[in-house]
DNA sequence: TGAGCATACCTCGGCGCCGATGTATTTTCC
DNA sequence: GGAAAATACATCGGCGCCGAGGTATGCTCA
């Protein structure tokens, strides 16, 4: 995911790695600080592998300033990892909120709205996170009053994310349809 | 987070690894499902540390079936772990999900507040996933409607949680203070 | 009877994460 | 003038996760 987030915030902006370690920090760190340790192999890793491009530049404040930039390939990966995001960026919540921090590169409506979609499919399908047996168990069938938060609380972000995907999806379909028109 | 999980299950009842990963996928599985590659070196690693107790019965359905049964050092383990929980688990939902799961064997209710205490104070300090500077950006503040989207739903969901978490905590708090009038 | 499937357990290599530690520069403040 | 703090970057060892692959058992159904 860190991969993700680094490309993502490049696709904006050039950035130095302070920087970059700023902003991850503020959208995921509250839940999962982000350690120097990582942040910077990982930068590591993309410049080898030509995503990003680095060079250096004299420190405004501190040390001389790594400046990153997003190559060619690096953004069609950034794309391509938009636009077909794995699965796991569609079914884990700190996934998915990363993927629609950045969702808005990907240009095209329709593009946004088959991402936007299949975060729709997995809502609606029914889960739960207890069973007897086979049975999903809802938050009547449960004594423990935690347990029954836990169903509560997911129960609760589910509607009302599913009730913003069906908004938002009817938005990006006026405005692909508009532009359809329009040529 | 897994050796937690598998400690909090065992609390319940022995089982052996392959009912444990049935419970785990339900609990967990629909978000990022859980390797057996990661399940069984966990076990092993519980059992070298003797917090778990393997021993080998006849299979009724297929292959030998290792039932697994937590120790006294696994249970007093998992019960500090409920009760000192690490910050991951106050501050990623998918963890603390997971703690609420088996908080019910703190069986003191003055613990488990304390525990819904540092949720709820997790919580309410103001934090938003975008900045602009230092300054946190609230829904209004922004274009994109996918980034407003992430914003929305963290924010119905931290309110249904809140009204939970204060909900729930009055009544722990009640009654602990019935139970030490009874003392 | 034997092929296929579900059950059940295990190992290994690759790789990423993390905490600890190190280095260097500049600003702040006593 | 010197200590401390903030800025900025980097490495390393340990360890956990994961996918791929392997082994074995017992049930079902043709």
């Amino acid at each position: 995911m860190l991969d993700f987030v680094i490309l993502g915030f490049l696709y904006d902006s050039r950035l130095h790695g302070w920087e970059l370690r700023t902003r991850i920090s503020a959208l995921t760190g509250h839940v999962r600080p982000v350690a120097d340790g990582t942040l910077y192999p990982a930068i590591k890793r993309l410049v080898d592998a030509t995503l990003v491009l680095k060079n250096i530049e004299a420190g405004s404040i501190a040390a001389p300033r790594h400046m990153l930039e997003l190559s060619p390939v690096g953004e069609s990966r950034l794309l391509r990892m938009l636009r077909e995001p794995e699965e796991v960026y569609i079914t884990d919540e700190n996934h998915w909120f990363c993927l629609l921090a950045f969702l808005r590169h990907l240009e095209d409506p329709a593009a946004q709205a088959a991402v936007l979609k299949r975060r729709l499919k997995f809502l609606s399908t029914p889960a739960s996170f207890f069973y007897d047996g086979d049975k999903p168990l809802s938050a009547e069938d449960l004594d423990d009053p935690f347990r029954r938060g836990v169903l509560e609380i997911a129960r609760a972000t589910s509607r009302t994310e599913l009730q913003w995907l069906k908004k938002t999806i009817g938005e990006l379909e006026d405005k692909g349809g508009r532009a359809a028109v329009r040529n």
